[in-house]
RNA sequence: GCGUGGGUAGCCAAGCCUGGUCAAAGGCGAGGGACUCAAGAUCCCUUCCCGCAGGGGUUCCCAGGUUCGAAUCCUGGCCCACGCACCA
């Protein structure tokens, strides 16, 4: 949460984005701990062997070789379980059910810890819920719809160092990294060792129901074809233009991964602003700021470019040849029919839309003729570019005379104000560059930052000046909108795509953007889908809660959803098969697969059952709607119709999904997604019911990720430390949307009290028979704990149940048997042994299991009931004279600190009875809100025996008064249900010993007590007055 | 810019929704002690400042405000992380 400010040199953005050598790692730091290693006492310099190295295999784990093994006892485990099929889950309409899971992750390499967290934290909660008594699926599939695989092979194919580097990485040796040519190679390989993987973290995975994605798997190749018939029957699915990011030689879009530069850059709409010539011709001028037409003073060409003439529809227009290439493939009609030299055009008179007048083309060099139409019109009041070349070009006498300009015109163009911002003059693109030093054209750094500078200011915060015709006083962040439409509709502009920064695809080639004219869309546009959607995420819980408001903000800001592709792995759009759904598209409900997946998979990733090659709609509108006859659709598969109707009940029984988690990268796609289509396809008892959200995983603070080098993969750390501490690691990462992050010096620790858990869980100890009030204690924080346990599982706050449920606990336990003499009830121990090894059950199960199996629990700890709270057994009165006399001991060490005294004997006196009395008035009195002094001391003198302290009690009914007057109902509970002097009495034995001086204790108001410095009148309740010697 | 989540002692991190029991849990680091020939492990104590009697002072990004009372609620500001699209 605490994220501290860290050395950062350059923008998070940029430095995660590129991709580059990674650092050699020092592997051979030395774990062991050295009380002189200031291991963290200042933060490591960059490049400074990082803290990952210390999870080598722990020479501390080699050096403690006493201790258990874990990673046998994980695998023994795990072995033991596969063989009694504990996770296999059938439908059984006895028991209530519960269904949690993951997103698919993508094949394109191992998976990582990334992916081991969102998945732990789906996992610990079903494990919780089966031990709750529900029947829990939790199913596991494989991504391998799209365009990284294909690409990822092709790249090993052409021997890409980086590609190859990537795989080398991941550990695959060099000689098998040739087979990764075959993106098949990397379907057979990848989901094979996730499996594994997992399987090594203990999952609780059915993995009779697991699958691979794409037409390698025909049964799920169906289910999609099936999903997409349903969205274009009712309307969710359309056809429409879209621009994209595209390669003119490859004639391809590029997506992120397939760029040089400009990754996360996106198509862009210019204005193309038209400026008609005497002879009827128009010079065509891109620009972002069409609000700044008011203030054009000439056009800018560059003389030593060369443009073309162009038919667009039944215009004739003046641009590079490049733009009008662009607009071609923009869906215009382009046909070039000559090209003339930048030179030929100076000189010219052009009209300028908007304010319809002439103004002169000028020949400038800043061009870039890669962007825009190689024509600018020049707005000098806001625009530095221009500001800076007109400035030039009026001292520029030699090439004003070359191209016959008129001197006296040229150098008579003034800027004209157009915009007011605030903390600018009239005319900010003078002003910054007087400002930033700017000399000239050639100064494009500046020249840069100045624009960006104005153009910001002048966008969030201008508005047009009367300069501006009807806009004025419009702010600049409306007109703009408003004055392209007018000119628009009026002729005199027409607009062009751009990428919004400069891309460059792998090929070397510049982008460009195409608009493609039959595109299919999934309608997350549409406002009566996403109202549905908002109805699912207000119908369901979130975990944590603020997910809820990201979601709807999500999906009020999806628009349409590009759903097809012409290349990459997928299933073909069923009724176009230039198409293949692209891979978000096809990955929406199939949650509902997996309750079907079974019987369908037959055991392997890529079905072989015959009639499940078969599938068509009428199959899947009966398993998921009931629709149809099984009897028929079961003969026309080839076979038996109770199968099909068996799939029916698993459909109906396991639905919706409970629990759905990831990574929070996912929420602004595949989480809305999921919402979107469930609400298209299934009835509303069939939305999902639960999704949860967490960071990304930072290793010892630092974000994991590909381009640093550090990811961790889930195979690297169970090589590393054994199943059960990654996992309690991973619970102890940090709940919420903040990154969790992965401590390995807490793994160190877990490890070790892992394995002092289990020595102690399977120990002999010595234990009494005898009951002593500590016991009460001890059963009352006990379900307390449980209590807060449940609860911080339930809303899956994983860290905090470990808090509670294992520190806290184990320091509750720590504290009794320093009560109880380290002689703890049997009861006491019996019971604290089976609450923790249950409340760690779902986080180290294999230890939990191992330790059950030792200590003679019945069956498997895994399927065992999750400890109960007995409210009964909750004991405020033993608890408050416990934090009585915890208190009264920091009282005394207070005392011993500042006096610096050694005791040599020590004297509790507890408050007189009158002054209990008194306090009880009190409370009673406060209570029913009536506590004043007056009616205190009245209430108290009518007592019998007080009249002869009246003084006394006065003043301690004046203090007792003001204390309590604020005070709230629960806080006045916690007082006076301790017999304080009976309680001290019988420990005083224990403070005796921790103390290491006798200690004796009276009431303050016992005549025979020891009192040399009259202390005892000081007590009151809650509060013994002490003496040290 | 928009959206989301944050800013708590040397570091990490709870608490904040539901104000008081908060000088603020826990862990790490540091110091002291017990045990031991010694080290490790373990256990105990201390760790904002001052204080030879359980007390006082100043704190929870900054500035205001609400309240008898604010780490917690409100307003404004500063700072940080992540996301901003056709694709995993």
């Amino acid at each position: 949460m605490a994220r501290r400010k860290k050395a950062r040199t350059r923008p998070a953005r940029l430095r995660q984005r590129r991709r580059r050598a990674k650092p050699k790692r020092a592997r051979s730091r030395p774990v062991r701990r050295r009380p002189s290693a200031p291991r963290r006492a200042t933060r490591k310099p960059r490049g400074a062997p990082s803290r990952r190295a210390s999870r080598r295999p722990g020479a501390k784990a080699e050096a403690r070789s006493k201790g258990p093994d874990l990673k046998a006892i994980a695998l023994k485990w795990q072995v033991a379980w596969e063989k009694a099929h504990v996770y296999v889950a059938r439908a059984d309409p006895a028991r209530p059910k519960w269904y949690s899971t993951v997103p698919y992750p993508y094949m394109n390499g191992f998976q990582h810890l990334g992916f081991g967290t969102s998945f732990l934290r789906a996992e610990f909660q079903s494990r919780y819920r089966r031990m709750l008594g529900y029947n829990v699926l939790h199913p596991q599939a494989f991504h391998c719809t799209g365009l990284p695989i294909l690409g990822a092979a092709k790249r090993v194919a052409e021997k890409e160092p980086k590609q190859w580097d990537i795989l080398r990485k991941m550990g695959i040796p060099d000689r098998e990294i040739p087979k990764f040519a075959d993106p098949m190679h990397w379907i057979e390989v990848f989901p094979a060792a996730t499996m594994e993987d997992l399987k090594g973290l203990g999952a609780a995975v059915d993995w009779t129901r697991s699958f691979i994605t794409t037409p390698l798997n025909p049964p799920y190749d169906a289910f999609v074809r099936w999903q997409f018939h349903h969205l274009k029957d009712g309307d969710f699915v359309k056809i429409d233009k879209h621009p994209v990011i595209w390669c003119p030689k490859d004639q391809a879009p590029i997506g992120d991964h397939d760029r040089i530069e400009g990754e996360g850059e996106v198509p862009m709409e210019y204005t193309l602003l038209k400026f008609p010539l005497a002879d009827g011709r128009f010079l065509v001028a891109a620009t972002i700021r069409p609000e700044t037409v008011y203030g054009q003073t000439n056009l800018w060409a560059d003389p030593k470019a060369h443009y073309v003439v162009a038919k667009v529809g039944e215009e004739r227009w003046i641009l590079n040849e490049l733009a009008a290439k662009k607009l071609s493939e923009q869906g215009r009609t382009v046909v070039v029919e000559s090209t003339l030299r930048g030179a030929d055009l100076i000189g010219k008179d052009a009209v300028a839309p908007a304010i319809n007048r002439a103004i002169p083309v000028l020949p400038g060099s800043f061009i870039d003729q890669g962007r825009g139409t190689g024509l600018v019109t020049s707005v000098p009041s806001d625009a530095p570019d221009d500001f800076v070349a007109l400035r030039d070009l009026q001292q520029d006498e030699a090439t004003l005379t070359r191209y016959h300009l008129d001197l006296e015109r040229i150098r008579a163009i003034k800027p004209v104000p157009i915009i007011r911002t605030q903390g600018w003059g009239p005319l900010p693109g003078v002003e910054i560059v007087e400002r930033l030093g700017i000399r000239s054209q050639g100064d494009r750094e500046k020249l840069e930052q100045a624009k960006a500078e104005v153009y910001k200011a002048g966008f969030y915060r201008g508005v047009l000046n009367e300069n501006c015709g009807p806009y004025a006083g419009m702010r600049v962040e409306v007109a703009k909108d408003e004055i392209r439409k007018e000119l628009t509709s009026k002729g005199q502009a027409d607009s062009m795509w751009e990428p919004s920064g400069e891309v460059v695809c792998r090929c070397t080639t510049r982008a460009i953007v195409k608009v493609v004219d039959n595109q299919w869309f999934l309608a997350y546009g549409d406002p009566k889908w996403k109202t549905k959607a908002h109805e699912a995420i207000a119908s369901m819980d979130h975990h944590p809660e603020a997910l809820r408001k990201w979601l709807d903000y999500v999906i009020d800001w999806l628009r349409d959803w590009p759903c097809t592709h012409h290349r990459g792995l997928g299933t073909i759009l069923p009724w176009d098969s230039n198409w293949v759904i692209e891979s978000l598209s096809d990955s929406t409900i199939y949650p509902a697969y997996y309750t079907i997946a079974h019987a369908l998979q037959g055991g392997d990733l890529r079905s072989k059952v015959p009639w499940a090659s078969r599938l068509d709609d009428a199959f899947f509108d009966y398993v998921f709607f009931g629709k149809g006859a099984p009897r028929s659709i079961a003969s026309r598969l080839g076979v038996e119709a109770k199968v099909i109707e068996s799939l029916h009940q698993e459909f109906t029984y396991w639905y919706p999904i409970d629990l759905r988690n990831t990574g929070k990268d996912l929420v602004q796609n595949h989480m809305a997604f999921c919402l979107f289509n469930h609400t298209a396809i299934f009835p509303r008892e069939h939305w999902p019911r639960g999704y949860g959200v967490n960071g990304w995983v930072r290793m010892a603070g630092k974000k994991m990720s590909k381009s640093r080098g550090n990811v961790w993969y889930i195979r690297e750390a169970l090589r590393d430390w054994p199943a059960d501490v990654i996992r309690l690691t991973i619970a102890n990462a940090g709940d919420g949307l903040d990154d969790p992050n992965v401590d390995l010096d807490f793994a160190e620790i877990a490890q070790v009290r892992l394995a002092d858990w289990m020595r102690f869980a399977t120990a002999k100890h010595s234990t009494r028979r005898e009951t002593h009030g500590i016991d009460a204690w001890f059963r009352s924080v006990l379900n307390r704990t449980v209590k807060a346990t449940r609860a911080a599982m339930e809303e899956m706050s994983y860290k905090a149940a470990l808090r509670h449920g294992y520190f806290d606990l184990q320091s509750a336990w720590s504290w009794y048997l320093r009560r109880s003499e380290d002689r703890p009830h049997a009861d006491s121990l019996r019971r604290f042994i089976e609450v923790q090894t249950k409340i760690l059950a779902p986080f180290a199960p294999h230890v939990a299991e191992e330790i059950w199996h030792r200590i003679g629990g019945k069956g498997l700890v895994v399927d065992a009931a999750y400890p109960e709270v007995n409210e009964k057994e909750i004991d405020p009165q033993a608890e408050a004279a416990e934090a009585l006399l915890q208190s009264t001991l920091s009282d005394i060490r207070e005392i011993l600190k500042v006096t610096r005294l050694t005791p040599k004997r020590i004297a509790l006196y507890v408050a007189a009875e009158w002054k209990a009395r008194v306090h009880e008035l009190a409370r009673s009195l406060a209570a029913g809100g009536g506590l004043s002094m007056n009616v205190l001391m009245e209430k108290a003198l009518a007592e019998p025996g007080m009249r002869a302290l009246a003084k006394e009690a006065a003043s301690y009914a004046k203090q007792v008064a003001e204390e309590l007057r604020h005070a709230r109902p629960e806080e006045l509970d916690r007082f006076g249900s301790v017999d304080e002097f009976a309680m001290f009495r019988e420990n005083a034995h224990f403070l005796t010993k921790e103390l290491a001086a006798k200690v004796d204790v009276f009431r303050a108001d016992d005549p025979r007590r020891w009192d040399p410095m009259k202390k005892a009148d000081r007590a009151v309740p809650g509060r013994p007055a002490i003496y040290v010697e």
